[in-house]
DNA sequence: AATGAATGAGATTTCATTCAT
DNA sequence: AATGAATGAAATCTCATTCAT
């Protein structure tokens, strides 16, 4: 699945680079507050710091630029949990690990997580396959630490589907931390939480 | 917390709950498609089965649809929720048809539910307190048959917190069972997804 | 070749024509004096009586503005034309007089006919070949009538390519009324240049 | 009436030249393509094989394109009518060759009179006189010549004005073979087209 | 002299809402 | 109560022009 190519017509790529990251910490900051569609291209200018006819300079289209802050925002997500996975711990203690590290990853990137969980169906059809595959990505990331207890005979779990079905709790466990944010806050900080779903997830696949 | 008051120009109560169900249905079946913000007020009226200026007998705004629509989406997971839970199990057994009756409601109204889900964020400001009520109160429908399954020493959970957490998993279980639905749908049907994931909630804290 | 079909919101077939009738008026107006291009849709509104929003109830773009004018023009221009020719006289009167009503036409309707022959150009690709084909049309009026003569053992022509030539000569003559009119007016009345055209073409056709 | 000076903050009158000749040659492909007002000046840049930075040394404004292109195509219009007209015919036969010459150079540069013709009405109010003017040489060119003839009671042409509306149909006739192209050019070759024009005009006026 | 990124006025179009019938 | 034509604020996007490099 290729990235879709968002035009520009600015032929320093450097720049292009530049002014998009400008652009898509300004988008975040806007759809965070009032999403996406109550967002306005001229607002999305202003809070990056420049013209709405520069903004156009760097992207075709409104909709390219959620395009650009989902990418970018996966992108980063996943940075920044392989370098969290990049260690030599193994077994159940790796998993652990894993779990720990998205969830300290979605809380770092609470906003941004949110934003993309929040927008990211508003995507232009052709745009959604390749948003949908990043998230798969993600899934299979957890899945294979998973898949490793289970051929090291650590976990009770009998097919790939039950595997699959634990990796998808763990992310979206991640996510709940973003959107349920107010109410959980009041109950945990984010140690506690990773601490308590961890325990909860673990007792109930481990052998 | 009270209703959010949606005015009306008309008078006869009855009739007011009647075009307003036409709406809610035609709308659901419009955001379904196309989300909140890409519907139009006149594809409403349209899909509603009367004219625009019928509509606005009706609303005194587009919000309103939406906080009509969620509203009637939650008083129904809620109504037939009761209803299945309205039998004379006890125990983990208790526990574990809440569960499963929890995943049929929101299976039974999964285009219901994942608007709602994916679009209350775009309710009105003065809206989303009475909404995030609701969501609360289906929380704590959970929660308490938990609470009884604890006090009767049937699970092992220490804290107030522990219990509201488990009560969230649950929740969001059944909504990621509406927004995953298209890769869920390949591995399981909705009772395999449901079994295990009793079984892995379950074994991760009962005794 | 089929009518291109100008959508529009409203339903009322009366009004939609009363609406577009006044569209056009106002748009002729403004065409005449600045061109299609430079012509804004607020201003044709405006100048139409009636406000941005409305005129967008009843066309689908603005180059559907331009398409109505094209057509309405060309309905008008073969209408009237058409009610001139229908008298009883024949042979080389019939064609003088048709030359000269055709001239009659043009000049009453200049402002139309130059507005339509200067733009018609900027007409969507769609709706090019069905204004072609009336320009066609009124050809084949005039071919018609040259034919008849030439049956008639009246004129000196020899195929039917050279009775194409003359029906073309002649309309083109009308034309040229409207776009060379500054020129033109400073040396002949209406009159004297039908009087001085149909002299010419006719003596060099005449047998 | 003096050739409207287009500003250039370039010096070297050079390269002026060679630029402008270079917008010139790239305006009018796009021009014939897609009209003066869906042309845009970014484009018109990179067809001439310059930046748009470069095109605004040379110009002062869009405008200025226009009137450069319809300015060249008119010069080289009667650049080459003039050289087709020196030789030393007289007579009939001199105003026979001219109406060929003419026709001939209409048909050598049938893209850029077309253009020139449709555009011509887009340019900037100051400009207009001096083209009309230019219009004006060439209906003299062809006048002239016509004069002569009747001064040597070749042509049955009582008026002034009569000789100036027998010049003005042999231009339009010109033009027709650019605006009329594809239909005529189904019936005609020029050579065709050229004979029988000339044929029907000088039956028209021939003593 | 050449470049091309930046600008912002202005164009087209949409659509929630009103109100006369 | 129902209708739907009218409205105009506001949104997206374009593009001629400028100016620092």
């Amino acid at each position: 699945m290729r990235k879709k190519k968002v035009p520009s017509m600015v032929k320093d790529q450097q720049l292009i680079k530049k002014r998009r990251e400008q652009m898509i910490k300004g988008a975040v900051n806007l759809f965070k507050e009032k999403g996406f569609h109550r967002t306005t291209t001229r607002e999305i200018a202003k809070e990056s710091g420049f013209s709405i006819g520069t903004l156009y300079e760097y992207i075709g289209s409104k909709e390219d630029v959620l395009y650009l802050v989902c990418d970018a925002i996966y992108e980063e997500v996943r940075d920044r949990l392989k370098q969290y996975l990049d260690n030599d711990s193994s077994g159940i203690d790796r998993l652990k690990q894993a779990i720990a590290s998205y969830f300290k990853v979605v809380d770092e990137m609470k906003d941004e997580v949110l934003v993309m969980y929040q927008e990211a169906k508003s995507l232009p059809k052709e745009a959604l396959p390749y948003v949908l595959q990043k998230e798969n990505e993600m899934t299979e990331m957890i899945e294979s630490i998973v898949r490793d207890c289970v051929e090291d005979g650590l976990l009770d779990l009998e097919e790939e589907a039950e595997i699959k079905l634990v990796a998808h709790n763990i992310l979206v466990q991640g996510h709940m931390w973003t959107f349920r944010r107010w109410v959980l806050k009041k109950q945990f900080t984010l140690e506690q939480y990773t601490e308590l779903q961890i325990e909860h997830i673990l007792k109930g696949i481990i052998k």
